[in-house]
DNA sequence: ATTATCTTGTTGCAATTGCAACAAATATAT
DNA sequence: ATATATTTGTTGCAATTGCAACAAGATAAT
């Protein structure tokens, strides 16, 4: 939201989101939500509260794919949620969502000064995301876990070393492999000497990328 | 190029490209070019000629990830590279190339109203890239290719029928799987009653989906 | 028409992976 | 502090996959 709205002030602020017919929506702690903004194309706002995007497989599992706060951007361009899903929106709090069409903001005609840094923001919000699905394509398609990790490790690596920020099991979910797998080939490259893995931080042993 | 300035004039558009100081390049034919289009983040017009970008993986095999002609759009935003790839701009034929940086996009101060077109027509051309990848990044993620063909299907359908735009070869570097793995699944997929396959078109015979 | 090139189908085999099940280690909640 | 939940490490085994090599079609080039 801070991103969104960088360098425009409130009152602005208010202008250009009634140019933009922007809508509140409030919703009640622990409820299903939204199944609409799957299908159009919508810049979600989350003005207050917390919500959790919920992805659900065939088999039922349920996995968490975004934690959502306090000014936290979603949508179909911003999270990482297509159209044919399975993927709900769950409050964990009492929500207050705005939302904007992606439509009305091509199609609208306003000339105002702010406008051009809204749309300035947008885009920058945007390309950020492009370069992330960028990368972890380039990741996912390698064919071999090893491969996946290597590939992981140069896209991360800083002064020969891998700090994660996520966890082994999101790490697997990341790459899109099975955890215990992944674990596998985790000590398979630290046997054969390649890295060297302290908790979180992976030392890379060998100039292998 | 014809979306990046829809609704803007030629003259609007000499000034506009003047404004966020685009340069002009010319390439001799049978060239490699460009390789700093790799770290910098530029939107990038063939204004004529024959580009082909290449990926070279490290058993020195070589894919066209993307034929460039007269008019098209590349560089990290719109093509699928990122930094780390290995790949190579290669000019079939002479070609002149327009460079536009994104920074200069977005520092931009103008306030004529072309530019503000020109904002929405890249937002619009980024937010496809990023529905194309959400949709590539959802079908990538399955762990099987049974499932990764089923979750392109899904994608594609249109009244049980899904005609492929892509070669088989093509297709199986789409999903990120070896091809003879992928025809025989395809094969599975037909001898257990699922789908019939006529050259380019598949049929849904079950709702499986 | 003939050759050359590219795409597709097929198969055996070895390597990789997913899965399940469990124990140990951490983290979180009460 | 104790109980509860979550994450991580490990392993055997079965299933899936990649790879290589080759034949058959299809397409393009001369």
């Amino acid at each position: 939201m801070d991103e969104l709205f960088k360098n425009i002030n409130d009152a602005e602020k208010n202008i250009l989101l009634q140019s933009l017919e922007a809508n509140i929506m409030n919703f009640k702690k622990n409820n299903i939500i939204l199944s609409s903004i799957k299908d159009q194309n919508f810049i979600c706002i989350l003005v207050y509260g917390h919500l959790q995007i919920i992805k659900n497989d065939y088999n039922g599992n349920k996995t968490i794919i975004e934690d959502l706060y306090e000014n936290d951007l979603f949508g179909t361009m911003i999270s990482s949620i297509t159209t044919n899903l399975e993927c709900d929106f769950y409050t964990k709090e009492d929500s207050k969502i705005l939302l904007i069409d992606f439509d009305d903001v091509i199609n609208n005609k306003s000339s105002l000064p702010c406008f051009n840094q809204f749309l300035k923001n947008m885009l920058l919000i945007i390309s950020n995301k492009i370069l992330e699905n960028n990368k972890r394509i380039e990741i996912l398609t390698n064919k071999t876990i090893r491969d996946k990790l290597l590939s992981y490790f140069k896209n991360n690596v800083k002064n020969k070393k891998i700090h994660l920020t996520l966890s082994y099991t999101d790490l697997a979910d990341y790459l899109a492999v099975n955890r215990s797998a992944m674990s596998r080939e985790l000590k398979n490259l630290k046997n054969e000497g390649f890295i060297e893995v302290k908790g979180k931080t992976i030392y890379l042993l060998y100039d292998i990328l």
